[in-house]
Parts: structure tokens; C-alpha cells; sequence
DNA sequence: CAGCATCCCTGTAGATACTG
DNA sequence: CAGTATCTACAGGGATGCTG
């Protein structure tokens, strides 16, 4: 749903306070985290496996930002040890589908894009 | 559709080489180049234009790598002076409807996040 | 016109070590 | 368990000046 604002939005300019959005999918561990998240609530150190090769300072600092731009909701039990639990908000989840599209893609258009960048590759050297 | 090689990636395990395909589509620029060239064919110096804020640098370099990823087709005219003109591969297409859904999802939920973040801010201050 | 080359600054991200 | 703190390295990206 569009608001009266929204209307007058247009990431084509630069002074668009959109782009800090686009930014922020730009982030490339964003994407990963929505994915993890779509299933359902994770704790932190669920996600720490899920999306491998994330490390603990990078997986604090993208879902501090996702909580603060609203698309993250966090937890905390205070039990011993401390449980810390993540999911997506409402407007967290409207991102899902969205970025699996873009997870898609990727997989699908690997091998062409692997295949363009090494023919590209020869094509420079030779 | 899916080769065989496609049904082993999976962009959630850390060596998984599609991973360097959602950098590509993190480099902030893609996207909106991607959405400037969904009209059809573009001059170098019409994308400079539609793209407001990209420096002459970003934009070559950003072209170049999507050239090399075979997203973008770059033909040469030799004229006085060069023409140069963009236009999206058949694999560039295919990545305009899920970046399209992206764009417009980041101006409909932009008031959303941006009232998110002041409450997040003076929620911390606070 | 459409670039390439260069300098330089900053943010992103990894590694490592420590704590409530 | 779920972080915080610090140090460091490198790539992203802007500004400027030059060229086929």
C-alpha cells in the first residue's frame, strides 16, 4: 500500500532516501538471513550454522540493523544460559519472497554466468 | 530452468559459488542500472543521466562486470564521435522482474523502516 | 562521446580475544 | 549462549585529470 509519500519517491534520484534501502539488501548477508529466517524463529547460534561461513561479528551486526529497520524481531529469555530468539516481522516477511526470487535466480543462471565470465575472460587475454 | 549442476548449489553453504552471483546484484548500482535498461537500449551517457548520482567510474565498471556476467550486451559504433549503446541480454532480462519487485518494495515499506529507525534511535538514546 | 588512470578516503568484513 | 571490543585488510567508491 502506498502512502501519500511513497509517491513521490523515485530511486532513480539520488538524493532518494530509498537507495539506504537498497543499501541495506545490498548487504549481501541480508539476503541469506531473511531465507534462514522464512522457516520460522531461529536463536542466533541456529543461524551462526544455517547461513555457513557468517561470522559471529558480521550475523550481530546485519540482524542489529534488520531489528532496527523494523524486518527482524528479537527475543530474550532470560533464562541461564540467556536464549535470544530472531523472526521476521510482518514487513520482514514481505521481503521473503522477493529475495528467494533473487535466490533463485542465482541458481538458476549460474552455469550462464559462469560460462559469460570465463569467455569473457579468454576473450580479454587472447 | 534448472541443469544439473544447478540442483547442487545451495547459496546457504559457505563455498557455494552463487554466492559471488548475489555480490553481483549487491554492488548497489546493478539494480538500478538493471531498472534503467528494462526500457530498452541505452547510451553511455543517457545511463549517466537516468542513473542520477553514479559517477563516470561506477558506471563503467559496474557495466563491465555486468557485460562480463553476460547480463548486458555493449555495442560499439564507429562513428565521430563513438557510440557506444547498453542493452540487457536475454539473462539480463530475467533479473529485471525480481529487481523490479525489490524497487518497489523498497518504496512501500520506506516510511515503515524510516519510522522503525527514529523509534529504534531514541529507544537506545533513551 | 565514452572511456581510462590515479589518488585517496571510508565502509565492510574477517580474525581474535574477552564477558554477562 | 549470545554477544562486545579491537585491530587490521581490502574493496567500494568519489574526485580529478587525460585520451582515442
Amino acid at each position: 500500500m502506498l502512502d501519500a509519500s511513497a509517491r513521490e519517491l523515485d530511486p532513480y534520484q539520488a538524493g532518494c532516501p530509498t537507495r539506504r534501502i537498497l543499501d541495506l539488501i545490498g548487504g549481501r548477508w541480508t539476503v541469506l538471513i531473511v531465507g534462514a529466517l522464512g522457516e520460522g524463529t531461529a536463536r542466533f547460534s541456529e543461524l551462526l550454522r544455517r547461513v555457513d561461513g557468517i561470522s559471529q561479528k558480521m550475523l550481530t551486526q546485519t540482524l542489529r540493523s534488520m531489528e532496527r529497520d523494523g524486518l527482524v524481531i528479537r527475543t530474550v529469555t532470560a533464562e541461564v544460559p540467556v536464549k535470544v530468539e530472531y523472526t521476521l516481522s510482518e514487513a520482514g516477511r514481505t521481503l521473503t519472497e522477493p529475495l528467494r526470487a533473487l535466490e533463485r535466480w542465482s541458481i538458476e543462471h549460474f552455469s550462464g554466468v559462469a560460462a559469460s565470465r570465463s569467455e569473457y575472460e579468454s576473450r580479454i587475454a587472447g
